[in-house]
DNA sequence: ACGGCGCACTTCCATTTTGAAAGTGTTAGC
DNA sequence: GCTAACACTTTCAAAATGGAAGTGCGCCGT
């Protein structure tokens, strides 16, 4: 498997790069995480479950019943990346 | 919609962007994708499609019924996203 | 000139992924 | 005790993906 491939195989999957995004901005809780990006809730556990299974992200207990999503160093290396994509979404041509 | 999301939104496909990275090495025929991708033809074809609307590559008439696929400007300026993610990719932590 | 081959796809159908909606368990505050 | 917020899980339909087989077309050898 390539280089690329492998990426993909880990922040390939749908909404996984945009989570990783709003992770850039600071840690986040689940349902701060759900209103941003307005994608349902069974799929954001899901991809939260996988991203921190490959290191991306890590939980981070707060009180009780509320913890919240960071990224881990792993996670923050996806900056340049992100940054690459967006730059190219926003070039109209 | 974020300039991430549209981005993602073309290339955020699966295959998508290992099209592009066969496609920076320089124009390939169909049926070298298909083999050097191991994809299967259907998806292949869905895909071709979608990036040639997006305008990320164009077909290139060769002979009779054969032609080669390469990217546009639009699309070599991806080289910059595909690079970062490979890098990440490589990355053993 | 005719049969088989390579090329670029399309079609069909099973499997997997995604998505909307509703439900679960826990703790905090009134 | 009652309600609300939080972090999920469950259920089920719709869409995307994948494997396999089929289509049309020109070239090449016989």
């Amino acid at each position: 498997m390539s280089e690329l491939a492998a990426a993909l195989d880990i922040v390939g999957a749908r909404w996984a790069l945009l989570i990783v995004e709003q992770l850039l901005e600071g840690p986040r809780r689940y349902g701060d995480l759900q209103r941003e990006l307005g994608m349902g809730t069974n799929m954001l556990a899901t991809r939260l479950r996988e991203l921190e299974a490959a290191g991306v992200l890590r939980r981070l207990p707060l009180r009780h019943n509320t913890r919240a999503y960071a990224l881990t160093e792993r996670g923050l290396a996806l900056s340049a990346a992100i940054t690459a994509l967006r730059r190219w979404g926003a070039e109209q041509t």
